[in-house]
DNA sequence: CCCCCCCC
């Protein structure tokens, strides 16, 4: 069983419902949906293991990618469905069903997937697991993510495996409840089911899916048959080695593609929609009318300016009132350096910065060339080297409590990593960050 | 109305 979410870009987050797969006495297995309004009749009745009797449902052809079950059928429950415990289980159906493909065809199975743009089924794969690399959080384009990572091997091939959020907790924790028993010198036989195949590097990798589950050292004859098959083959295991890592640790985030605006501009195929870029630009000029900002609407990723309205502020596109508007200051850049720029003037007029720009459905759909900038950072010479230093984090470290920005020396010149940033011009940088969100260009 | 993509 596992639960389908809904996706968080509908704004609708949610639960849409369950998902079973459900076996009989005759080795058949089928997916099931339970659909949310019909879960709650349900809830307390179906636990996983358990022997049902369940009718009046309705069947439909399944579609979509990567089924969980090579059947064709979808069951759906509707309210009128019913279902029966069996208490004493006289069908004698196995717990678990898989569709184990050897290790060695997966490389040729996901090439076979990449032809078409889905594959149809998921993968389920058995073998040794090797490499465990406890539970850490990874940064990712929209967030952090926690994942596991090992490699499961036959012996004749072995594949990496990612495990993504809680199934990777879950497998941290049933890994470490192995590694406490005090003979642990068998080989960890791990059943992997419903997986997605990724190949990256020209290597096939595993990935886990909603659908997926982890299995160790399970209970089952498939894994009393892997292990007679290693012996047979005259498998030796690596030396497992016993961390006492409990603690989370961060791998950087991947860096990020710096591109030119008129390369940004051509980034219009849909792939690039939500990605982000750096641009390394020049502040033209900023904008000055009454100020130089104005009157925008809260909302992140809405740049419309809000109209006054009975007191409150109103933005028509989101159709939403604010008490108070947003103050959004627009700027303008080039990256084209052999244009004189006009006169300074404010602060940034003329800096050269380095923006985070995430590209909109604007940017993509029409081509639009005006952007969302999501962070900023500042170049700095460093006069004392006569070398370009540049502002490695502009984030937590820039507006710590001690006011300083780290820099790094792209001449890695010892002694001269950091400087500190005369605090007026902290301010000028404060009052950007803080309404970058904001700016267009 | 089920099916994700995400990391190196």
């Amino acid at each position: 069983m596992w639960p389908s979410m809904s996706n968080a870009s509908n704004g609708n987050q949610g639960l849409k419902g369950y998902n079973l797969i459900l076996l009989d006495d005759d080795d058949c297995h089928v997916h099931a949906f339970i659909y949310a309004d019909n879960w709650k009749h349900h809830a307390e009745k179906i636990e996983e293991g358990s022997v049902y009797i369940m009718s009046n449902f309705y069947t439909k052809q399944s579609n979509g990618s990567l089924k969980p079950a090579s059947s064709s059928i979808l069951i759906n429950f509707s309210p009128s469905t019913s279902v029966q415990k069996v208490e004493e289980d006289d069908f004698m159906i196995p717990l678990h069903k898989f569709e184990f493909v050897d290790l060695s065809d997966l490389f040729n199975l996901e090439t076979a997937n990449a032809n078409i743009e889905f594959p149809e089924f998921s993968t389920d794969v058995i073998g040794v697991l090797e490499d465990f690399e406890y539970v850490s959080k990874i940064k990712i384009v929209y967030g952090e993510k926690k994942i596991v990572k090992f490699r499961i091997t036959d012996g004749r091939h072995s594949h990496k495996v990612t495990v993504w959020e809680a199934l990777a907790t879950k497998t941290d924790a049933a890994y470490r409840a192995i590694e406490e028993q005090p003979n642990t010198k068998e080989p960890i036989i791990v059943i992997i089911s419903s997986t997605k195949l990724r190949t990256f590097r020209n290597s096939v990798q595993i990935n886990t899916l909603p659908s997926s589950k982890i299995y160790l050292n399970l209970d089952n004859e498939v894994v009393t048959a892997m292990r007679q098959r290693l012996n047979e083959e005259g498998y030796v295991q690596l030396e497992r080695t016993i961390s006492p890592t409990t603690q989370i640790k961060n791998v950087s985030a991947p860096a990020i593609e710096t591109l030119t605006l008129k390369e940004l501009s051509e980034r219009t195929s849909s792939d690039y929609l939500k990605r982000s870029f750096l641009c390394k630009v020049n502040v033209k000029n900023v904008e000055q009318n009454d100020s130089w900002w104005y009157n925008g609407c809260h909302k992140s990723k809405c740049n419309e300016e809000v109209s006054k309205l009975e007191g409150k502020y109103r933005c028509f596109k989101c159709t939403r009132n604010y008490p108070l508007p947003q103050k959004n200051y627009p700027i303008l850049c080039s990256d084209e350096t052999d244009k004189a720029y006009p006169a300074v003037v404010k602060e940034l007029s003329g800096r050269d910065i380095i923006v985070q720009i995430e590209l909109n459905d604007d940017n993509i759909l029409l081509s639009s060339t005006v952007y969302h900038a999501t962070d900023a950072y500042q170049s700095v010479i460093c006069t004392s080297s006569k070398s370009e230093t540049t502002i490695s984090s502009f984030g937590a470290s820039a507006f710590g409590d001690n006011n300083l920005i780290e820099v790094s020396d792209t001449s890695t010149t010892p002694g001269n990593l950091k400087r500190k940033i005369a605090s007026n011009s902290f301010a000028v940088l404060e009052s950007v960050r803080k309404n970058l969100e904001k700016i267009s260009f």
